[in-house]
DNA sequence: AAAAAAAAGGGGGTATTTCCTGTTTTTTTG
DNA sequence: CAAAAAAACAGGAAATACCCCCTTTTTTTT
């Protein structure tokens, strides 16, 4: 038979159109490639797993998702269907997500900003290589490598407390320290103390540079 | 002659995969489209259209785009091409952009999300009435009209100068306002300026405040 | 229970932000 | 060109943010 012959894959991304283009886009490019189910998210992702008698070999996979994002939707993988290969298809570009999911395992990590040909050249690779890492990606990387230990470092010391999460999220506002302060049912004395400790936690050295952390690591919904 | 009956349309998205997506796409639903050109961003759409014997009768845009966005575009389109329908195609769905956008006139509003089959009817829409607005933006509509005029006040105060979006970024850091000041190669009391006129137009009332306007606004990238 | 660690609170001071009421300079417009 | 509007600039003051060093209270560890 004809089908077992190719490349099976599966689309997570909860932008329908993006979703459609992509499944036409990979059938113009490629006969080989056929996609088994696409999902909105990680959670509509583990449904259709468990309803495909097939696995898919490759999963191209969204980051921003509602629901479960793409790291969950990972994390998930690995722990459920190590063998499934990952390949990221995203517009976040930052180097935090980029390394986040590197240490995930995923096996390459496209922008949506490429050609039709390079996502062809990605599948053929991670299908027989078993992997796809662009320049782009390895620059990344080595950037963060020369960052010496101070970040792994940094990287510990980095779990907030439940109250330093309670007044990262108030901080992201036009309250004063005192507002604040009276909010938690705590001294201004003590809410500075979490924000002292906060600025050194994120190197941060404002309360405006804490709430653009906030907002860039989830803490806050803007 | 078969091309001349088709109907023209063009893409502006800054996305490849998107966009080649989008074209397949098109292609696939209905053999009656042809697209003209694609573009990258509101510049490069400029350049196509000089290049380009035959005019869009619908131009595809999205809103996020580098160098000119798609609200910029569109300004540029009413007055250089009025002629040309605008259907957006984006996954901002704030309540404020959708406004923005119709009242620049454009001809329908989509999620990144729809069906493709809507894609078509959006088209088709616009083509033979003119327009094709769903329930998803005449919802937003409504709401707005709700609002009484306060807020229809507060939106022509909204536009930002040229200066005060450069203020913005900046203000989206760790520097003082004399920092900033020494940057803009201005006077301190000169940003303050610009930063109590900004605290009236974006309805904030901290620095704080101003960061996380400009971030869920696009004026800075996380 | 004693020692150590973490959390909460504090005194006091400098820097920065925010706000108020203006003047001067530049640009736009009739 | 003159009038009007917009942009740039200022002095001064109160509120807030930020920082350093220190004490008390609570929790954890041994």
């Amino acid at each position: 038979m004809n089908t077992s012959l190719k490349l099976k894959v599966a689309l997570v991304d909860d932008h329908r159109l993006f979703r459609k283009g992509l499944l036409s886009l990979l059938d113009m490019i490629s006969g080989e490639i056929e996609v088994l189910f696409e999902a909105d998210n990680g959670i509509d992702m583990q449904r259709k797993l468990a309803d495909t008698a097939q696995m898919p070999e490759i999963i191209l996979m969204d980051i921003s998702m509602p629901e479960m994002d793409g790291f969950e939707s990972v994390s998930w993988l690995n722990k459920h269907h190590p063998s499934v290969k990952v390949l990221v298809v995203s517009m976040v570009e930052n180097e935090e997500s980029v390394i986040k999911m590197l240490k995930l395992g995923v096996k390459g990590y496209l922008s949506k900003d490429v050609e039709p040909q390079e996502l062809n050249n990605a599948l053929s690779a991670i299908k027989s290589q078993g992997f796809y890492y662009t320049d782009f990606i390895t620059g990344k990387l080595v950037h963060t490598l020369q960052q010496d230990a101070s970040i792994a470092q940094a990287q510990n010391d980095m779990a907030l407390t439940k109250k330093e999460v309670i007044f990262i999220e108030l901080a992201c506002s036009d309250m004063t320290y005192i507002d604040i302060a009276n909010q938690m049912f705590l001294s201004p004395k003590t809410v500075d103390g979490y924000r002292t400790s906060l600025f050194n936690k994120l190197q941060v050295k404002s309360r405006v540079g804490l709430a653009l952390y906030a907002v860039k690591h989830g803490y806050v919904k803007l």
